[in-house]
DNA sequence: CGGTATCCGCAAAGATACTG
DNA sequence: CAGTATCTTTGCGGATACCG
């Protein structure tokens, strides 16, 4: 693997903690507000910059931009032509990125006890819903055989795929999936926090399966997300 | 386990990414520039308002104040008053603050890569290198029976106690070591980058042992620091 | 020593308008 | 759609003065 060393700006220097310490050069690099959301948002894969900037509610254009900027720079992020038919340009993380994944997960897992402070007109996303589920993944709970969902939630499709104790998610639908699950986020939160059975949700039509149903509970089988009001810190 | 809902002040709410997920109410509550790198400092033990200025140059007593404020607020810091004869006030993790560890340490571990980028006369401080230590420790390197070790760094005296694969860490001279240290940080780090081996050090006097020296090398053995020059971002 | 309060200047962030 | 330009607001760093 070999990366370019960035070269830092002035006004990038200045904010610099510029101390020889590990943390202080990973937030010299990701501290600053909103770049970690948008890693965040790039973890299920590449995203053009209108859907970042409506997954990132209240970061105005020029922040974002000067944001993927940096993080461009710095090797966390890259731009990518995407080719006829679609035209335009995606952002994506690159290999170092990419492994801020389990330091993301961890802090989402941290910060969900904290969530108690989010008033009430909160902004939601299918997005951080499915990573939540990257986030409270259990893998003890091994699957017998390879298994493939493709959830069509609020916002979009997106393809869980577990194999053994592993687990990978990305956007977009599924080439064969065993089952899929059509719902809103609301009751597909329900759903993989235990507070809506499969059954209930099949039988009362909230929720639409297309395959294997036995795959549904299988799926919210998968995740171990921490019972609300347990263990809440605010 | 109980904590307080902090009630956030208008300012916060302001501020506030106001997502529901885990990884933005974790930023709303660490996300402040500083606040992390306040949780590192107080790693390996409560510290003085003065202390923690020293430990982070350039913040300015008024935000740190602020900082330490908000962290209290929000569960992850706690004020305790220290008994006499020395009087005062010290600042320490709770336990929700101290989960931030394994956090902390794994982002140390990916922004080590960057560290390329810092400016010649960026600051050092030993407890930096000793937090190190905790976020390289090997834990397939167990040790056959408990050793505790003393380092007398530059800036102060820590203790190092490992039993079976655990590493522990924390200010202040140890209560019986096997193996007392003394050095400065940058012939420390020297040791524990295997850049001076512990034959060298000794036989050169750059590095003075109180005890066991056998116990030197199993120190160094204890970690496992990335090459410098190999795999870097930056 | 352990902070708090205040003022200044700058740079970042928010909002919005605009352009290729 | 993908940004840039501009304006306003706010946070932060630095200095200093002050108080228990």
């Amino acid at each position: 693997m070999h990366y370019n060393r960035p070269v830092f700006s002035d006004r990038e220097r200045a904010r610099s903690y510029a101390q020889v310490c590990g943390i202080a050069a990973a937030l010299d690099i990701v501290g600053e507000r909103w770049a970690l959301l948008v890693a965040r948002d790039l973890l299920l894969g590449p995203l053009r910059f209108g859907d970042l900037a409506e997954g990132l509610p209240g970061i105005g254009t020029n922040t974002l931009a000067a944001r993927l900027r940096h993080l461009e720079t710095v090797g966390v992020v890259q731009r990518r032509a995407v080719p006829l038919p679609e035209r335009g340009t995606v952002y994506e993380l690159t290999p170092y990125g990419r492994e801020l994944e389990p330091i993301l997960l961890a802090l989402g897992r941290w910060g969900t006890r904290s969530m108690g402070h989010l008033p009430a007109g909160a902004a939601t996303r299918s997005r951080w819903l499915v990573t939540a589920l990257l986030a409270f993944h259990e893998p003890s709970r091994e699957v017998a055989r390879p298994t493939t969902w493709e959830l069509r939630l609020t916002e979009g499709t997106y393809t869980v795929r577990a194999e053994g104790a592993q687990l990978a998610i990305e956007a977009g639908p599924a080439a064969a999936a065993d089952l899929t699950v059509t719902t809103d986020d609301a009751h597909f939160q329900a759903l993989v926090t235990r507070q809506l059975s499969p059954e209930a949700a099949v039988a009362t039509g909230v929720v639409g399966l297309e395959g294997d149903p036995a795959a549904l509970a299988l799926l919210v089988d998968q995740f171990a997300f921490p019972v609300p009001g347990e263990e809440t810190v605010g």
